[in-house]
DNA sequence: TTGTATGCGTTATCAA
DNA sequence: TTGATAACGCATACAA
């Protein structure tokens, strides 16, 4: 219990005052070891000496307080619970735009808003001056946390391609529609005719895209009945989807799932009903997660650097709290489709 | 741009010294209506209305200054980032956990440790005084984490069951030992004879525990060189586990999974191998998660409450922010087996 | 019931 | 190079 553990524990922690106090000096010339500034040589080893001492460790609160910063950076998730924890691509992101933050010595922050209750509360999060800045994923236009981002003109960046969304945040993302029109057409290139598609939160502009980029690659092909929507990117929703086609149209010969989750619940309902991928039906997914290949066979898929799309979303914060100023209205990173043996 | 939001997008955001001059109060009486106190009708309704006129919105740097507070409770996850992504069951947790918060007014803050990097920085924002409060996963007893935690005596509580770790600090969790004794006593009711384990993180106590569950109920029938050990709970691990089981033991005939993404990998694996579930060999898993249901046959598992879990430990928090002195040295929750098709 | 004054722990601006 | 001292925005004990 008194061995270990630098910070003594005692009730009340010390403080610049306490160090100052061991150590002989001023309040100011501490503050100036801590930061950085002129101090002598034999000032600067006796308040060191102090700060290990005391067992200092510098009160946040008070820093942010004059300093009018926090440190910290929220990664707001505008998604129930539990997608946030199913989707693979906002993990992918998350962990990208965490080690950039981190390697600039800033504390990512999470804020899942579900709820009503959640938006008051994040509201008072982010006006409570908690977070310098904001990533922003899965917004759609109506969402109040985005007014309140706007008005407080908190550095931000949005993680997708928002439209009609307050143009002075910038965005980085993929190109979602080229994506789904270029994985459409090799399912046409390999013989396949009356294709389907699984579309996932087409109220999102990611859903919407891609659903888009299907429509173009087939052209005349087109078939409205061959488009079954599902809320959301997950399994069992994938599943649901593509028993809804096959039941629609039993001569299906090819799928194109909005995300690799959809695509392995769709297999799974494909092997149950007896067909086989690829041959009697060719599959293809969209995100290149873990699910791609822990599916037999493996999914061919847009890849999407979802590691990328963080640390790019991070960078973009972090030079506008520099006071960068940002050039670019947004970023889209390349998202090359990957073959493998589903279609 | 200058329509909507509350906070007007000024440079400077109104305090209460604003509120004050507005309404023409001093800033004590505004404070007290924004707490609660003696205030005239009168004056509440003034100071009411400037609140309102100015977009008032509080400082929590300065209020957790005086306060010594700041109404968060950090969720610390002592997990590769990636793990902390797959495993359902943190995942479970946490949002039990964010729910019982949210409902107390708290701000969860989510917590990843996996580097030095994030040890030092982590240590620097627990001791900041940015969280009142936290619950910790995944601890091992030679965490540095832990002993910060333990050194500012910070109102905490463990997931899981660590031993030798902190005996002020209360747990909550599951008996992990008794469910891996249980399922895998049902392996052996239905005629198994030659069984083997995959067991995950046994550097953890919920990984030593299963594995010493399924050893206590195979009794004399245990055999060392049919436990595959691998590093963590996750698909791949279990596919990998399966394969070096079926090659030291042709004639293996169960299988207990130390979690169901383990499972689930092991399932990958024999239908590779051409193995039936459950009439070559039977299957049993661990957690009841999505994976459960995800696979053909479902799986038989043991039922672990990570909801329940995660919202309990919040409750211990938030007893202790409180004051209540909490009696419990811990709480092990309920953890029924479920029997579905696998075994 | 209200106003005033003081302190919370830092940093920053001055003189010295 | 250093030491006072004034903010930062809020809560609160005390005086009025």
């Amino acid at each position: 219990m008194s061995a270990p553990g630098p910070p003594a524990r005692t009730g009340k922690r010390a403080t610049v005052h306490d160090i100052a106090a061991a150590a002989g000096v001023s309040r100011g010339t501490v503050s100036r070891v801590l930061n950085g500034g002129y101090v002598s040589v034999t000032a600067r080893a006796a308040i060191e000496r102090a700060i290990r001492e005391v067992g200092y460790v510098p009160n946040t609160a008070a820093r942010n307080l004059v300093m009018q910063r926090s440190q910290a950076v929220g990664f707001i998730v505008l998604e129930p619970h539990t997608l946030f924890l199913e989707d693979p691509n906002i993990g992918g992101i998350m962990l990208g735009a965490n080690a950039a933050l981190s390697a600039a010595d800033y504390q990512m922050v999470n804020l899942v808003v579900d709820s009503e209750r959640d938006t008051a509360r994040i509201t008072r999060y982010l006006s409570g001056g908690f977070v310098d800045g904001a990533i922003i994923v899965s917004a759609r236009s109506h969402d109040p946390i985005i007014q309140v981002v706007g008005g407080l003109a908190l550095p931000s960046v949005f993680v997708g391609h928002p439209r009609d969304l307050h143009p002075e945040i910038p965005y980085v993302g993929i190109d979602n529609l080229a994506s789904a029109e270029e994985i459409t057409r090799r399912l046409l290139a390999t013989g396949r005719r009356r294709i389907g598609m699984i579309a996932a939160a087409v109220d999102r502009d990611s859903g919407a895209d891609r659903l888009a980029g299907f429509q173009r690659a087939l052209g005349p092909l087109f078939d409205e009945s061959l488009v079954a929507e599902v809320p959301v990117y997950d399994f069992a929703c994938g599943a649901k989807g593509m028993r809804t086609l096959l039941e629609r149209e039993p001569e299906l010969d090819g799928v194109f799932a909005a995300a690799d989750s959809v695509a392995a619940g769709a297999m799974e309902a494909l092997r149950e009903s007896g067909h086989r991928v690829p041959q009697d039906i060719g599959v293809v997914g969209f995100d290149n997660s873990s699910w791609a290949t822990r599916t037999r066979p493996h999914l061919s898929t847009v890849h999407q650097p979802a590691d990328d799309i963080g640390s790019h979303a991070a960078d973009m914060v972090l030079r506008q709290l520099r006071g960068d100023p940002i050039a670019e209205r947004g970023l889209l990173l390349p998202s090359p489709v990957v073959w493998r043996d589903s279609a």
